[in-house]
DNA sequence: GTGACGATCCCATACGCTCC
DNA sequence: GGAGCGTATGGGATCGTCAC
């Protein structure tokens, strides 16, 4: 099996050494140091380009700046961090990463022909994208990758926890080489984006966040993702370079947007009251899954003084029922009581139990189920099931009835 | 002890979304 | 176009409380 595989490993070098110099005669491009600013690197496994560029902290990328992140308090970014909430997530001690393959299958045929990384040095956010020129030359990218993400302590991506990570570790595992990370922690800036805007936006895809919340417009250089494939295939076979020059261009602004979306998404989350065009209901719903219930109790506030009303409605459905939760009978029913005027049934159904139950006031619980009845009759109270609603209703009415009777 | 009820958890299922 | 994750939803099981 080894003498197999080192066959193999032979012929794919092999073919690759072929292949470069073919590639430039076909189309008379320009070689690839011309293009993107880089060079190239020889080691025992392989050949591999790499392209690195450092950034200012106050070099502007769209409407924020890349050192915006690191004013984010640490502690923001818990809840997103998979099964390692509780590791330290300094922004100089992680990796953004971002991978460009040949395709998005997860077997062994798709292969990760860029591999973008960026890290916080200093003063500067510094960018190294590793490329390999053919598929015989994969184990020197994945050699050079590693050295760089075994000197951090987390990552950062987008979608990384279901793409890009997974693929890359099938690389290593198919080279026999153990990845070079546990892959935790990992901020997959994904999860939150949706969180905090998944009602607020048509799409949470990171070119629809650049254009909706980051401010960033990018050039003609930039290429569709759904063409990367293909353009990769053009150069291993065919040497176009300058259509690849723009997939260096696309890895690397995908890779500075993650950077100023961290910083959007943490100084929103650090101070929610400041942000405008916030989901706080799902904000809110982060926070209390984590036990932050104060945070969470600020966000739905947040929401119920929205002035779109479903987001209110919601808003102070979920400001109730946290307060129940907490044992914070008194400021839930105040919510309520406030809300029994609106076309919602919950408010109604929230007292009732608060009445029968807990203040052993049956009476008073009767009343609030016959009033929600017939406002549910004459359609004032909007919900999903009526029918099934008027018959908890019914039920709730008849028990407390016989209740009384007694 | 029994029955009714609410609260909570767990599980299964369906669906939408994102990456190249 | 493949695949996995998150979310929403609904049903069932379990537990604690209370009244009888």
């Amino acid at each position: 099996m080894e003498t197999l595989l080192a066959k193999l490993r032979q012929t794919l070098r092999g073919r690759s050494a072929e292949s470069a110099p073919l590639a430039g005669r076909v189309h008379r491009e320009p070689p690839l140091e011309e293009l993107v600013e880089g060079r190239w690197l020889t080691l025992p496994e392989g050949r591999c380009f790499l392209a690195e560029k450092a950034f200012a902290l106050d070099q502007p990328h769209g409407v924020h700046r890349l050192g915006d992140l690191l004013a984010v308090p640490h502690e923001v970014w818990a809840p997103f961090l998979g099964g390692r909430g509780d590791a330290p997530f300094d922004p100089y001690e992680i990796v953004f990463f971002d991978v460009e393959t040949t395709g998005l299958g997860r077997g062994a045929g798709t292969y990760c022909f860029l591999v973008g990384i960026g890290r916080f040095e200093g003063e500067t956010f510094r960018l190294r994208q590793y490329f390999m020129p053919d598929f015989g030359e994969e184990e020197a990218l994945l050699e050079l990758a590693a050295r760089d993400f075994a000197a951090s302590s987390g990552l950062v991506s987008f979608n990384g926890r279901q793409f890009d990570w997974p693929l890359l570790e099938t690389r290593y595992t198919l080279w026999r080489r153990p990845p070079p990370h546990p892959g935790e922690p990992h901020l997959d800036l994904l999860l939150p984006a949706r969180r905090l805007w998944r009602s607020k936006l048509p799409s949470c895809a990171l070119s629809a966040l650049e254009r909706d919340m980051l401010g960033v417009m990018r050039t003609e250089e930039d290429v569709p993702g759904y063409l990367i494939p293909e353009l990769y295939s053009d150069y291993v076979s065919r040497g176009r370079t300058r259509p690849m020059a723009n997939v260096f261009y696309h890895n690397a602004t995908d890779l500075l947007s993650m950077v100023t979306l961290a910083a959007r998404i943490g100084h929103l989350i650090a101070q929610p009251t400041e942000s405008p065009g916030c989901d706080f209901v799902s904000l809110g719903r982060a926070y209390a899954s984590q036990g932050h219930h104060e945070r969470a109790l600020e966000a739905f506030r947040r929401a119920a003084n929205s002035t779109d009303r479903q987001e209110a409605a919601q808003g102070r459905r979920e400001l109730g029922l946290l307060l129940k939760r907490l044992g914070r009978f008194d400021e839930a029913m105040a919510i309520w009581w406030a809300e029994l005027e609106g076309n919602d049934v919950h408010p109604y159904i929230e007292l009732a139990k608060q009445f029968e139950h807990r203040l052993k006031d049956p009476a008073s619980a009767r009343q609030l189920v016959l009033r929600a009845i017939e406002r549910l009759k004459w359609g004032e109270i909007a919900c999903a099931d009526p029918d099934r609603t008027f018959q908890d209703l019914s039920y709730r009415l008849a028990r407390l009835e016989r209740h009384l009777g007694k």
